[in-house]
DNA sequence: GCTGTAACGTA
DNA sequence: CGTACGTTACAGCT
């Protein structure tokens, strides 16, 4: 028989595989909707199936322990006694695991008073000895000892299951040095801190080794005992009953009377009703499909009917005229909330769908018909109206001049301020997640886009309930952000979005040809002064040129390299000086600004205006966002970023650009949160902040606050709120990481209540899991409880930023929410075209620039009670660089 | 054509 | 070993 005709056995030990993916999956990414957890069994049944892809066994099993004791604990009782408590979020998923693998015909076996591995060891001779070929997968290093020419070993690196590393005697004996029956032995010696079984003192991997290779075997080191010499051979005879009790316990039992041998272990065809309904249970779908396809590939008949909608769905009715009017009338009156789809595939407005808890209608929208007055009645009324994603739906109703009023719930905002960071918040994936029912989705190759899909009537019946069950779950500050920030700045950004603002094509591309000129000029003496030309915006060939041909040191490390980014370059320029590297520093410089000022011009409509889309649902902190362009980081900081933001201007019709920023804001956060009387002190005394601050840690007068301390201080300031460190600061202020860490003692001497805060927000934020903005809204953190440092850690500085952040990103909503109302309210024609974060932008129409000025001071400084004042300042001007002050 | 990485613009 | 974003070119893949 050649080995491929060989039948496979595939055995797993189950708890040590499911407690592995446990650890390296993300827990908050797989909940169900009723708060189970299931990372550990997702993580174990995508391992599972890649095995039985890949491996093609035709006998499987999964082995569990029952409990943590055995025969073990009963000999030694503090055996594995160093483990703690099983986290809790792990406690429950392991008999659901053993539901899903029962779902899929996969048999699992436990024994009384035995350990999985006893399972696995015996099973795995059985099978040898019945001419298979063996596959043991576990986390524990003891079944080494198991491995032999029939026997290969599958164990898990330390990135989680997703890799496992074969083990066949080869491997074993490269790996340690000694025959896989030996392992136990050496094991016996070095100890194994995971089962709390000290070793020999003094003796490791290195010295068993020696010892077992050079005597053969415990039995042998035994009978040479006292051949050995120095400290650890007293050890080893003072401590030899270790190693004995040690071998005992590691030595598997491969004679466990099992209920069934290799040859009951063929595999079954998988129930596919019962993985449909387990799987649905714990939320899975990707992992429903591969199973699904395995069943199919091995010939199980699948049920392949349309994804059945939920069974109740009522039946679809298309509306037209005073049976529109009709149905509105009826469902108004009979109260409860309407829920709505806007389906508009290209940005054009192609139907409505409407439904209740029990009824659903579509209306097919046909340009130029007129009678859709009581739709677009019942629109622009209060009536509450549910929607999947508001801000389109202002879009899409205002291009056609259709007002929308009454919406009192968002479910793509509420599952963001739920949780924020999620991957997708479209209808399908909600309605997935929160109810467990599965949408057909169009597929985007068909080239009838709608075809599949269910229409806008039926996904207007889920959002119904999508919504119904939003409402019970979210929390009440959660619900309180959505109602009053978040729903009332949805329509504001969707006029900003549609307002667009004003360029002068001819100023960017007069800019654009200059800096191309420019770029090319350096990029000719870059290449004199290393003899050849080069993509020097390819960091790999960059790489080449400094550190093979010019002999550069070596900078900080990458994936794929050297960093040959700006910091690092200067660096070099300090220890190597070489004209290369400036050419090159200048060159990036002019080409990035000519490729950000390219992407403007390319973005000009045909009205001359250039329209970002705002993301309201696209941070973590609450922040909004811009793509499309991203209008958010217009340069600025250089001569050239003027010239840029000076090619944004008033557009036809109105008489200037008016910008209006917080100053500090996310300072003046801190200093409330935190009740530092100094930073407070600082703010209301009106003193320029870092002067002020300089002039408290160095000890001096304002007055005599030089601009090095000004900017030491500064760069202190804004840093903490990064969670910036002593070395950090060091870095950044190319200065001695004593000087830094002087630098931050001091300032903490003096405004230590900062860090007190600071502290508190993450140690908090550990208790509760999550962090809250002023206003209530949060932020999950996850990985504060991580044991990987570098999570953990990271995860420290983003709670401690994401309060200061995200209570900023709320001030200014509400600033922007009350300055469009006012302008509306005083029917002026000044309207808000731009939002950086602590900035907005707005085009004054002829003579409102008082009006407008006033309305945004008052709004912007009235958006928070603080303990510090909000400073606005207001700046105006024909573009946006001369609105700047 | 898609995807990941490096680099860099903003607050 | 400083938070939050989005865009680009390059490089390597299908």
């Amino acid at each position: 028989m050649t080995d491929s005709e060989k039948p496979t056995l595939l055995i797993v030990d189950g708890h040590s595989l499911a407690f592995r993916a446990f650890y390296a999956l993300p827990i908050d990414s797989f909940v169900t909707r009723d708060g189970q957890h299931t990372n550990a069994i997702h993580g174990f049944i995508s391992m599972f199936l890649g095995l039985l892809a890949k491996e093609k066994p035709t006998h499987v099993a999964v082995a569990f322990d029952i409990s943590r004791y055995s025969f073990r604990t009963r000999e030694y009782p503090e055996y594995k006694g160093t483990r703690g408590e099983t986290p809790p979020e792990f406690v429950g998923q392991v008999p659901l695991l053993q539901e899903a693998l029962a779902a899929m015909s996969v048999t699992t076996i436990t024994k009384e008073d035995y350990e999985a591995d006893d399972i696995l060891a015996t099973l795995a001779s059985q099978g040898a000895a019945e001419g298979m070929h063996v596959l043991v997968v576990s986390g524990d290093r003891d079944t080494i000892q198991l491995v032999t020419d029939d026997v290969t070993l599958l164990y898990p690196n330390a990135r989680g299951v997703s890799e496992l590393k074969r083990y066949d005697p080869t491997t074993v004996r490269e790996r340690y040095g000694i025959a896989p029956e030996q392992y136990p032995e050496i094991a016996a010696l070095v100890g194994e801190t995971s089962d709390n079984l000290p070793g020999i003192d003094k003796v490791g991997e290195k010295t068993a080794v020696k010892w077992i290779t050079q005597y053969g075997s415990l039995e042998g080191i035994w009978e040479h005992i006292d051949e050995i010499g120095g400290v650890v051979g007293n050890n080893l005879r003072e401590q030899r009953d270790r190693a004995e009790r040690n071998r005992r316990l590691n030595r598997l039992v491969t004679d466990v009377e099992l209920p069934v041998g290799p040859r009951d272990l063929e595999r079954r065809p998988i129930d596919v009703p019962a993985v449909q309904e387990v799987f649905e249970r714990l939320q899975f779908r990707t992992l429903t499909e591969r199973v699904l396809k395995i069943a199919a590939s091995e010939g199980a008949v699948i049920d392949d009917a349309p994804a059945a909608p939920h069974a109740d769905t009522p039946a679809v009715r298309t509306l037209v005229d005073e049976e529109l009017a009709a149905w509105l009338r009826t469902a108004t009156t009979t109260g409860g909330d309407i829920a709505m789809i806007v389906d508009a595939p290209l940005g054009e407005l192609a139907a409505i769908g409407l439904a209740t808890a029990t009824e659903s209608v579509q209306v097919n929208w046909a340009a130029h018909r007129p009678d859709y007055a009581a739709l677009e009645q019942w629109l622009a009324s209060d009536h509450p109206k549910v929607l999947a994603d508001a801000k389109t739906a202002h879009s899409v109703l205002s291009a056609l001049d259709i007002t929308l009023d009454g919406v009192v719930w968002d479910a793509k905002l509420a599952a963001w301020i739920e949780r924020p960071g999620a991957k997708s918040y479209a209808l399908a994936d909600l309605v997935h997640s929160v109810l467990g029912d599965t949408l057909p989705e169009a597929d985007p190759n068909q080239l009838v886009p709608d075809t599949g899909a269910v229409s806008p009537a039926t996904s207007a019946w889920y959002l119904h309930r999508l919504a119904t069950a939003q409402r019970e779950s979210l929390v009440a500050s959660s619900a309180t952000v959505l109602t009053d920030l978040d729903l009332p700045t949805a329509p504001v950004l969707a006029a900003m979005q549609r307002a667009g603002v004003a360029v002068d094509r001819s100023v960017l591309e007069a800019l654009s040809a200059e800096l191309a000129d420019v770029a090319a000029d350096l990029a000719q003496k870059a290449f004199a002064e290393i003899g050849h030309e080069v993509n020097l915006g390819s960091p790999k060939q960059l790489q080449e040129v400094l550190f093979e041909e010019l002999g550069m040191p070596k900078t900080r490390a990458t994936k794929t390299g050297y960093t040959t980014d700006a910091a690092a370059l200067a660096d070099l320029q300090e220890a190597h000086p070489h004209p290369f590297l400036g050419l090159l520093l200048q060159h990036r410089d002019a080409t990035k600004l000519r490729q950000i000022i390219e992407t403007l011009v390319a973005s000009i409509h045909t009205d001359g205006r250039i329209r970002t889309t705002y993301e309201q649902t696209g941070t973590t902190t609450g922040r909004i966002s811009s793509t499309d362009p991203n209008l958010q980081n217009i340069p600025v900081r250089t001569e050239v970023g003027h010239r840029i933001r000076a090619a944004f201007v008033a557009g036809e019709g109105y008489e200037s650009l008016l910008t209006a920023d917080y100053s500090q804001i996310e300072m003046r956060i801190m200093a409330h949160l935190s009740g530092d009387e100094g930073l407070i002190e600082a703010f209301r005394s009106g003193e320029d902040l870092h002067r002020f601050v300089g002039a408290r840690i160095f000890s001096v007068d304002p007055a005599d606050v030089t601009p090095a301390m000004r900017t030491k201080v500064k760069a202190m300031s804004y840093g903490l709120a990064y969670g910036l460190s002593a070395f950090g600061l060091s870095k950044q202020l190319r200065i001695p990481s004593a000087e830094a860490k002087q630098l931050m003692t001091d300032y903490f001497a003096r405004f230590g209540a900062v860090r007190d805060y600071l502290r508190s927000v993450v140690e908090q934020a550990k208790v509760d899991g999550y962090t809250e903005t002023i206003f209530g809204r949060r932020r999950p953190f996850p990985d504060l409880a991580s044991p990987n440092r570098v999570l953990r850690e990271n995860a420290e500085r983003a709670a401690l930023n994401a309060p200061i952040q995200g209570s900023a990103a709320d001030i200014m909503k509400i600033a922007m929410i009350g300055v469009a109302n006012d302008l509306r309210a005083q029917s002026l024609g000044s309207r808000l075209l731009l939002q950086v974060h602590d900035e907005l932008v707005l085009e004054v129409a002829p003579g409102e620039r008082e009006s407008v000025e006033t309305i945004v001071r008052e709004r912007m400084g009235s958006a928070a009670e603080l303990a510090v004042p909000l400073d606005v300042q207001v700046g105006v001007g024909a573009d946006w660089d001369d609105a700047a002050h």
